[in-house]
RNA sequence: CGGGGCGUAGCGUAGUGGCUAGCGCGCCUGCUUUGGGAGCAGGAGAUCGCGGGUUCGAGUCCCGCCGCCCCGACCA
């Protein structure tokens, strides 16, 4: 039993000034959690509690699809990082240390390596595979900005699993049990969730999915179709292709148009709409190898370049921009005034949208001058086509052409078909049944376990509180002392006839406190159930059992209290 | 990396260059109170982010640094 009179907790009656979402605003003033520097927080007993329990929830499930519980240490040497190309790829995320020899070492972001490590010096037969195992383990990133509290810390809680299999064939099924077991732990999570296709990027795998957490305040942005099952994160989904009217373009016109570098500017000197213009942007792409080369994107001029998007449609290439003096090094490039008629010499692409034998109103490659009736096709010819343009509400269903919305949502899980990228490199291969070398193919599973936490809070919270779902709440009920005496006495006793009935009972048996700052406690904390026992005890022998969420209370003789709260608790 | 905002007690904050840096919450002692963040009395707690400068005098003005929070990592 957890007894308020000792429980170390401090609530906050006032928002801290340095939070802003919800999640750390509540998790914060309800003592769940203190910040020890930017990305990176304590846990406080009430906090840890429900650490924990999502914790469990997750290993239950593991351990029920089969898959084995094992923990690397954080803290790893360089070289199987240094073999995968990621010391040098995680730049500045990683945090890196020297041991006192001067040895390199890294805190852990992600254990790819180490457990292909692991399989390959124990296992060495076909007859071992298929195998899953996982971790809950903390993880390190030096994240550029950490922000929104645990949502996005530099040190985190993720379970982290990966399967091995012989084949494809098994990669998919090891995949669809990792799928299968996700959508029971969110599903006991209590969490509002949506599957999206996701982008495998550099990690050159083929599927990929994310578990979104629907929020706000989430950091990615979704579509879901309004009529059919497609949901794909913005970065991978694929809209729809532009249309062309069939009709005959009058030839190419130049004109003069000074003073409209933007397309606001051009639009209204030419009185067209955003929709007819090009708009050309120009970017550098960062290779792997660190050279760079520069790319022109032509999208509709209506929308904007979704540079995350673009980045996962060149990766493993990053995208950077493009500066002032970039723009000397290439004066063929007249900035506000790039059309892609012409020889520009810098690889130019477009994005879906425009396609062969739209007529266009873009840049004359002269400053203060434009061009119309410039036709894909007919005037130029992009080098190619990179689904590059900003996403939209609205937009059609690649599957069925319905309206797409568009969402935002907290990732709080990735399942990934890997492939064989650490295999490879680690040469990870079993002996097969004809007696010959077969190469492992993986897949990797994770779950942000204290992201969870926050996005959970994300989704349940109201003005006076936190609100937990009962899966993962810190008690199953939390038991209000509001009065002296007689009331002191009876809510102990209920407080431990609780606890006998086989629950997890939080009790706030302070003295001195008023009722009113105990209820207001009650509601920041959050615990779905709270019973009062105060003067209605006294007054006619009953307590009042309150649900949290819906905000309602009903008297029940204190008799009943047990059953009554089990029932509530169980159901 | 760029932009914006902010650093005053555990938390939230006030503070025209001028007395001993103020208030609320929290904390400690005592008494009263006990169904919606109680009252009274007394008390502890601050190198005003750090360093330099201007000044008779700096929390306040100037310069530099550090830290934190938010936004953006792009509109040609």
């Amino acid at each position: 039993m957890l007894r308020m009179s000792t429980l170390f907790l401090r609530t906050l009656r006032e928002d801290p000034a340095d939070a802003e979402v919800p999640s750390h605003r509540l998790l914060v003033r309800a003592g769940y959690v203190r910040r020890v520097a930017p990305g990176i927080y304590s846990w406080l007993p009430l906090g840890l509690k429900v650490l924990d329990n999502v914790a469990t929830i997750v290993r239950q499930e593991m351990d029920a699809m089969g898959a084995q519980e094992v923990l690397f240490p954080a803290l790893l040497p360089r070289e199987p990082y240094e073999a995968t190309g990621r010391w040098t790829e995680y730049g500045d995320n990683l945090f890196r240390l020297k041991d006192r020899r001067g040895n390199d070492m890294l805190l852990g972001p992600t254990h790819e390596e180490m457990f292909t490590l692991m399989v390959k010096s124990e296992y060495s037969s076909y007859k071992d595979l298929p195998v899953s195992l996982y971790q809950v383990q903390t993880k390190y990133r030096d994240e550029a900005r950490p922000r929104a509290g645990i949502l996005r810390g530099r040190e985190f809680l993720m379970k982290d699993s990966y399967s091995f299999d012989l084949d494809d064939e098994g990669l998919k099924k090891s995949y669809e049990a990792h799928r299968a077991a996700y959508v029971k732990i969110f599903d006991r999570l209590g969490m509002d969730y949506r599957i999206v296709s996701a982008v495998s990027g550099a990690m050159g795998g083929s599927a990929s999915e994310e578990f979104l957490a629907v929020a706000p305040t989430g950091e990615d942005s979704f579509v879901a179709c309004t009529n059919c099952d497609y949901a794909a994160n913005v970065e991978a989904v694929q809209i729809g292709t532009g249309t062309a009217e069939a009709a005959e373009h009058p030839p190419l016109e130049v004109l003069d148009t000074p003073d409209t570098p933007t397309i606001e500017t051009l639009a209204a000197f030419l009185g067209v709409t955003a929709g007819e213009t090009l708009k050309n942007v120009v970017v550098k792409l960062r290779h792997p190898d660190g050279s760079t080369e520069p790319l022109i994107v032509g999208v509709p001029g209506d929308r904007e370049v979704d540079l995350k998007r673009l980045e996962a449609n060149v990766a493993p290439a990053e995208v950077v921009a493009f500066e002032g003096e970039d723009f000397a090094k290439h004066p063929g490039l007249v900035r506000g005034y790039i059309g892609p008629q012409g020889d520009l010499g810098v690889r130019y692409v477009v994005d879906p949208l425009v396609v062969d034998g739209s007529a266009w109103v873009t840049g004359a490659n002269v400053e203060g001058k434009h061009a119309r009736n410039v036709v894909m096709g007919r005037d130029f010819t992009p080098d190619g086509t990179l689904a590059a343009a900003e996403v939209r509400a609205g937009d059609p269903c690649p599957r069925c052409g319905s309206a797409l919305s568009l969402d935002r949502g907290i990732e709080i899980g990735h399942v990934f078909q890997l492939g064989r990228k650490y295999a490879d490199t680690f040469s990870l291969d079993v002996l097969g049944p004809e007696g010959k070398p077969v190469r492992v193919t993986m897949g990797s599973y994770g779950i942000g376990v204290s992201r969870a936490v926050a996005a959970i809070t994300e989704q349940s919270y109201d003005d006076k509180g936190l609100v937990w779902p009962r899966s993962v709440a810190p008690a199953d009920v939390h038991v209000v002392i509001a009065g002296q005496g007689e009331q002191q006495e009876g809510g102990n006793r209920l407080a431990e006839e609780l606890e006998a009935a086989g629950l997890r009972v939080l009790l706030d048996d302070r003295h001195k406190v008023s009722p009113g700052v105990a209820f207001k406690d009650a509601e920041l904390i959050g615990i779905p159930t709270y019973v009062v026992v105060g003067k209605t005890l006294a007054a006619d022998g009953t307590v009042e059992i309150r649900d949290r969420k819906a905000g309602t209370s009903r008297a029940v003789p204190v008799s009943d209290a047990v059953a009554e709260v089990l029932a509530e608790v169980r159901s």
